[in-house]
RNA sequence: CGGGACGUGGCGCAGCCUGGUAGCGCACCGGCUUUGGGUGCCGGGGGUCGCCGGUUCGAAUCCGGCCGUCCCGACCA
């Protein structure tokens, strides 16, 4: 990005915390982190004096952490700004039968009460069937359209498993917009200029991201990203081409499979004795044969019955994948599997099963494998799709690093990620049950075609503390840092320093920093240092009795920890350079 | 929902196995000391040992139930 913003320091347009004195303020720092703090992140925002938990999933954030918050929420504001989105504010609480129109009432997430005449109310986990329930009413003509609003609200999610400190809460902050448009070109101009906002968002925010394809779900299958920032304590895991050519979330990841020399097919298939033999591993040390010459046999239990996947040797099922041809299953048990194929999961093939729904993943289509005899101990080889059974054709793998890229043939790598936005196409999804429709110039009724685009901006926060921390604390991004500055006084208020950083406080925030002085009395040089790396904003300057009466005063950049030397007369200048030379 | 672990002062932990009326470090308060990398010394305050019940003369400790929190997996519009 060339954005300038992005590099050169601005007076922000939006209104920030200002410069704060440290003496008295509240910011309770720890020097060790929680025993159950897991999350770099997670241990670093509470040792910081960031945030604090209440319980499970459910954070607040201190002052210094909520400085931070609001510097993400002022960027993503400007950036939702500049492609015309409109801010608005809509309830938390909602009527359930709003949310039974569209079917998503009593979801297993979904928090519900009650309020005291007994109607049925929820609290929001998102906001799709309120904004399609607004523009239902207000949208009445093309000549309304198109629309983008959005909001920072609060959403409310039980989830089953919170974790990982601020990444994974029952309770945060989401800034959600809606675009509505008249057909799907426009839904296109829509997602762009929301994926193009997304862009600038997380450049600004100073940390490494992706924008990968995503799973569409059961949404119709217009199209979604996910912006994700890679990081070892990522959820999600993503396979990327290194050119960049090709990004997606493992969850609907493709590649291009290793094609092994698979020798002469023979005519028909041969069965061979296997005693004992129940794994991949042990079939591929008894045969001599690579697992890639091996077919997999996964029984799972869909609404219809039974059914069999076939996946090769190297691979494993690919459970979400196999979900958009089947639907909904569960694992089988091996005693159900011995009733219906009359062997062991260690045995089981595709060739004379009768009834049984089978899937094939697409490596299975060509060549011939090894595959169970539904007798235990005896395995079939030569076994060939089509010739030997039929079975649909999907892909239902998993992708392995290295693998090829579909795009480019490059190895692919899969990386784990955060997930801190994503973008969707939604289409007529919740504006045809909430009867959301605009009249055509044409005079037809029509629904509104509509799209949805999320962003966490405390997982914008943990995420680029993940990417950028030390041993001795966090170092922010520009951007985000709770303070441009921080000023460490050694000396008491009575000292000749204590009135040199007084100026040099003043002087600093006149030139548009926000500057943390840390002038608190009786503590020790050493603990406001240690707390100012724990805290890592960008830059520190030191004023103790060296610095006066001719300098030099120490500058430290906080990321590499460098030292800098300025001298004092122009201090204020200087810094003000150095900081336009931060990355 | 399945598996595992933990719950003792604000934070980190010991004590529990082998029952006898609670301890350490940090933090906090007072004093002296120190003043450029969590200073040193002295003296203090603070804990129904998660909750309920049981066993026992006596329970932080043994037994049962419940609650809470974290981790792995499942789930994740």
């Amino acid at each position: 990005m060339n954005d300038d913003s992005t590099n050169a320091w601005r007076m922000p347009s939006a209104p920030r915390g200002g410069s704060v004195r440290l003496s008295g303020r509240f910011w309770p720092t720890l020097r060790d982190a929680p025993a159950d703090a897991e999350a770099v992140s997670h241990k670093l925002m509470v040792r910081a004096g960031l945030i604090r938990q209440l319980a499970s999933g459910l954070y607040s954030f201190l002052p210094f952490g909520l400085r931070s918050l609001q510097r993400v929420t002022a960027i993503i504001r400007e950036e939702m700004d500049r492609i015309g989105a409109q801010e608005l504010q809509l309830p938390i609480m909602q009527p359930a039968e709003i949310w039974e129109a569209t079917g998503r009432y009593g979801l297993d997430e979904q928090f519900r009460l009650e309020d005291r005449g007994g109607r049925a109310m929820v609290l929001g986990m998102t906001h799709e069937e309120i904004i399609t329930w607004h523009a239902a009413r207000e949208i009445r003509s093309y000549r309304d359209l198109p629309q983008s609003w959005y909001q920072f609200q609060t959403k409310l999610r039980d989830e089953p498993r919170p974790k990982s400190g601020i990444l994974r809460v029952r309770e945060f902050t989401m800034k959600d917009s809606y675009s509505m448009d008249t057909d799907e070109a426009g839904l296109a101009r829509s997602y762009d200029a929301h994926a193009a906002a997304y862009a600038r968002i997380f450049d600004r925010c100073g940390i490494v991201w992706y924008m990968v394809e995503s799973d569409v779900g059961m949404m119709g299958g217009m199209g979604a990203h996910e912006f994700m920032a890679p990081s070892p304590a990522g959820e999600d895991t993503i396979a990327r081409s290194p050119s960049g050519a090709y990004a997606a979330n493992i969850e609907l990841a493709t590649s291009i499979a290793v094609e092994p020399e698979f020798g002469p097919i023979p005519d028909t298939p041969q069965a061979f004795d296997t005693p004992g033999i129940g794994t991949i591993e042990q079939l591929s040390a008894f045969t001599g044969l690579a697992p890639v010459r091996l077919c997999k046999s996964v029984v799972v239990v869909s609404d219809d019955g039974p059914v069999m996947a076939l996946i090769r040797g190297e691979h494993t099922l690919h459970e979400k994948k196999l979900s958009h041809v089947i639907g909904r299953h569960r694992p089988a048990q091996p005693d159900e599997i011995r009733g219906w194929f009359g062997a062991s999961p260690g045995s089981l093939g595709p060739v004379g099963v009768e009834g049984v729904r089978i899937v094939a993943d697409t490596t299975i289509a060509t060549g011939h494998y090894v595959t169970g005899a539904n007798r235990d101990g005896e395995h079939l080889r030569g076994v060939v799709l089509g010739r030997d059974f039929v079975a649909e054709v999907a892909d239902i793998r998993n992708v392995l690093p290295g693998e090829g890229c579909p795009v480019s043939g490059e190895p692919l790598d899969l990386e784990p990620v955060i997930e801190i936005g994503n973008i969707f196409k939604l289409g007529t999804k919740y504006s045809v049950p909430l009867g959301a429709t605009y009249l055509s110039a044409d005079g037809h009724e029509q629904p509104i075609i509509m799209g949805s685009y999320g962003i966490g901006p405390a997982r914008v926060l943990a995420a680029a503390i993940e990417q950028r921390h030390d041993e001795a604390g966090i170092i922010w991004p520009k951007a985000l840092a709770p303070f441009d500055i921080h000023m460490v006084l050694v000396g008491d208020a009575t000292s000749p320093q204590a009135a040199f950083a007084d100026q040099l406080f003043d002087q600093l925030s006149d030139a548009g920093f926000e500057v943390l002085l840390d002038d608190r009395p009786g503590t020790k040089p050493g603990e406001k240092f240690v707390e100012a790396e724990l805290l890592g904003c960008p830059i520190r300057v030191t004023i103790g009795k060296r610095t006066l009466p001719d300098g030099p005063l120490e500058v430290q950049v906080r990321s590499g920890r460098e030292r800098h030397e300025v001298p004092l007369e122009g201090a204020a200048a200087a810094i003000v350079e150095l900081w336009g030379q931060l990355p």
